[in-house]
DNA sequence: ATGAGGGCATAAGCTGGGTTTATGAGCGAT
DNA sequence: ATCGCTCATAAACCCAGCTTATGCCCTCAT
């Protein structure tokens, strides 16, 4: 079956309407320092090309966004909040550039990590931007694969941490709880439960047909198990591949899902999905793991104190 | 005094390890269609353009990202997961273009908001976008300032909808409490807080001195308040102008702060900052408000209805 | 089999945004 | 006055990314 998709078709590019990277950057540099030459030697470039390119941001965005003055450069009270929207689009940048950075470190990177595919996305970019700080110019590698190929990887010695979601610790494997997952109950904001007063009974959760990934996903083992007492999960209303799908038959209506609140964070904030609650305890454990015996030492150790609270 | 930053001197500039948003807008309409032709067609260029654009950016990432084949183009592993990270990239970005584009409705906008910071800052960007997807094509524009002069635009009749976070209703107003917003107590990972076990006593907190933002601020009075029973709040270690001035302080290390947790949840997920709990209940009511009498109608009655819950 | 159609790659040429260098002008401190 | 900082303007340049034109590969239907 093709995408079902509903009303987000005609939108221009966003480029468009949106500086790219390396003057947001730059407006941060601005923000910081107070001065245009100053920001333009922190990002290399010249002084009149940091002119030409806060002026041209502030022609796209129809806002003054900086107060020049023979003294430095001030932001103004619009400037001030762009800065801030800004700066959450170079932090996703950051965290896109810690985790494509990790996709490709080598084997002989001095630390290698294997992670479950929840993390890695949602996680470990936050980690590693962390890490950086700590342990500058260390090199990480990443591997991401579901909780077996995060076991294999460790028992072969391929992998220096293992960081897996699920109900119990793999075989051959030391680990420690780092924290919690919830599983959240959604639906589009259209559908008849976000109007729902009561929360949902495990029962009621139980029989409704759902939106899953497909059968072997951490997410749906987890469920199977909560309501394995109320008369087992029906079957499911659509079996898609990955998370992102599932969310997308969510947004567009499609019915009810059960996902990770870590993957659906941002829609909730959006209000493109809404939370139901429920009266069952939808929870996993995230842990870090390693092979018996060998406690993680050095960058590895550094990483570990770092994921938990 | 000059900005005390620490270690975060040696990076290169981001936009040369981070494709530009074209490129990411691109590789999610590869991964939505399943071909980089049709992809090419939904953002507007050609194919070949599409072609050579992902293939650059694999170069510049140094991983591959789509598996082409005669009949089209999946993404692979590795590719999957960037896409996640462009996506939070490509979302932080619409994001910032709902929240510009409003900054610059002129007057005659259907739907004229005013809101605290805060508010602006962090919550109504997402708003926004969800908005958009109810009433396409509504044109808002944005005034951000204090309470008071959030107040005065709405008696003035210059605002449809206002938003602020504070103690009480504002004379002349009439509100509907929305949602709310905690304080937290947050100091850098080094700090010698990071390593209590025991909850923070209310006398404790009031007698440390806090980085905080100058006097007059939402954040102090409801510091004041809740304080007042337990000895009152010290003199400030520091007062700085803005969250972002209070941010970098804490982050540096200066000393401890009480911020919306609004404004740490980046920095609280990446480790660059940690809360220490305390035990004294530190929350505000986020409100909107609108002229006494006047129930918001239109788009504006939508716009409420997307902020509650 | 064989041709049509969809999908991707390559090549050549163009264009424009962003860059640099060079210069000038405003303001404050010495 | 004069230096030293700030930012603005002008002219020349360069390259990333675009388009158009073409070719190859594979699959599917006739």
């Amino acid at each position: 079956m093709s995408d079902p998709r509903s009303a987000d078709e005609p939108r221009s590019p966003l480029a468009h309407r949106v500086p790219d990277l390396g003057a947001l950057e730059l407006l941060l540099a601005v923000a910081r320092l107070g001065s245009l030459g100053r920001a333009a030697r922190e990002v290399g470039i010249t002084q009149p090309a940091a002119s030409s390119r806060i002026r041209s941001m502030e022609r796209m965005l129809g806002v003054a966004l900086v107060e020049r003055s023979p003294r430095g450069s001030r932001l103004t009270d619009a400037g001030a909040l762009v800065t801030d929207w800004a700066r959450r689009v170079v932090e996703a940048a950051e965290a896109f550039d810690a985790g494509t950075q990790a996709l490709r470190g080598r084997r002989d990177s001095r630390l290698r990590v294997a992670a479950s595919m929840t993390i890695a996305e949602y996680l470990l970019p936050g980690w590693l931007i962390a890490l950086r700080g700590l342990l500058p110019g260390t090199a990480v590698s990443l591997l991401a694969g579901n909780s077996a190929a995060v076991a294999d990887r460790l028992r072969a010695g391929e992998a220096d941490l293992g960081f897996v979601e699920g109900l119990d610790v793999p075989a051959g494997l030391d680990g420690a709880v780092i924290g919690h997952d919830r599983l959240a109950v959604v639906v589009a904001p259209s559908h008849a439960w976000a109007r729902r007063r009561a929360p949902l009974s495990p029962a009621e959760l139980a029989a409704t047909p759902l939106i899953l990934r497909e059968r072997g996903s951490g997410t749906r083992q987890v469920l199977d198990a909560a309501l394995a007492g109320h008369g087992g999960l029906a079957a499911p209303l659509l079996e898609l591949a990955s998370t992102t799908a599932v969310k997308a038959a969510v947004v567009s209506g499609a019915g009810p899902s059960v996902l990770s609140e870590l993957a659906v964070g941002e829609e909730l904030a959006a209000r493109r999905l809404v939370e139901i609650p429920v009266a069952v305890r939808l929870r996993r454990d995230l842990r870090a793991v390693w092979p018996l015996g060998q406690r993680p030492a050095g960058p590895a150790r550094e990483l570990l104190s770092l994921t938990r609270g």
